[in-house]
DNA sequence: GAGCGTATGTCAGGATACTGACATGACACA
DNA sequence: TGTGTCATGTCAGTATCCTGACATACGCTC
């Protein structure tokens, strides 16, 4: 019951680690050509499918804080990629959406983040690529409450 | 080829982003009251196993910079919770070792690491534990170079 | 209508991590 | 010998992110 976490390289959390801290390296990477950071790639990504969402969906979205988020939607919409509603609808929520730019620039990096988790997965097959998603999903669902 | 990301709930890095932050805010949430961060809470498990280890060393176990890692052992050897050798045997790299205080407090924050590890994968079998460990690694792998 | 809880946007402060840079020590090789 | 390369420790500056706090707006309950 007071047992440690044993040997690292067995550990499932420190694997878990590891693999995040190796996509994130070759996103961060991979982006930076394009003048992207990866929470900002993130913002766009998220709004480029589901567009009107509001800084604080986004930031659980992007697994930042609300107020890094907001930093972060106040230098996109700074460089014109996206438009945030000047007033409430209802609520306080302000939607977001992605201009014409927003979107070239999604594109661009959008495809070039897919090359990444392709060079990822390229030993997995189709399912256990599949399994692999469905197990880190409920790691995370476990965890959540 | 120009394909972009699809679906961020079918995809795979984005699922691993999202079990990592997962699993970060649950480590951060339960070793708060034991007074340590993730990365000082890192720094201490790898010592314990691997007893006189650098400080680069210890920066690429536990995926930070130097940089960082240096001000987590400022503040660790401070506590009183390591040693680090005053001189280098060979080569530049200064040997760290944990003290009995870093021992004692190690040993409760791996326990509680270990009870999130295990909450974290309670609904997988040991099997599929295993399989999700190696395809991580494999992941890690795959973009590291 | 009044009170409570929740969600959002925003500001301020501090903690944390990174990039860039420099000096030192070890090693390989011409 | 000396030169180039690499790894390490460390300092400085910047960027990023988080915690804490406050005000506003909606929904629910009494």
């Amino acid at each position: 019951m007071t047992q440690g976490v044993g040997d690292l390289d067995r550990s499932v959390g420190y694997t878990l680690k590891q693999a995040a801290a190796a996509l994130r390296a070759a996103m961060d990477a991979e982006l930076r050509p394009l003048g992207l950071t990866v929470p900002q790639y993130a913002c766009l990504e998220i709004l480029g499918q589901r567009p009107g969402m509001s800084a604080a969906e986004l930031a659980r979205g992007a697994f930042v804080t609300r107020q890094s988020m907001h930093a972060v939607l106040l230098g996109l919409a700074e460089r014109g990629l996206l438009a945030r509603a000047a007033t409430a609808p209802q609520g306080r929520a302000l939607p977001t959406e992605l201009t014409d730019a927003g979107r070239r620039v999604l594109e661009q990096a959008s495809a070039t983040v897919a090359g990444v988790e392709r060079r990822m997965t390229e030993t997995l097959t189709p399912a256990a690529r599949e399994r692999l998603r469905a197990d880190l999903a409920a790691c995370a669902d476990a965890l959540s409450p």
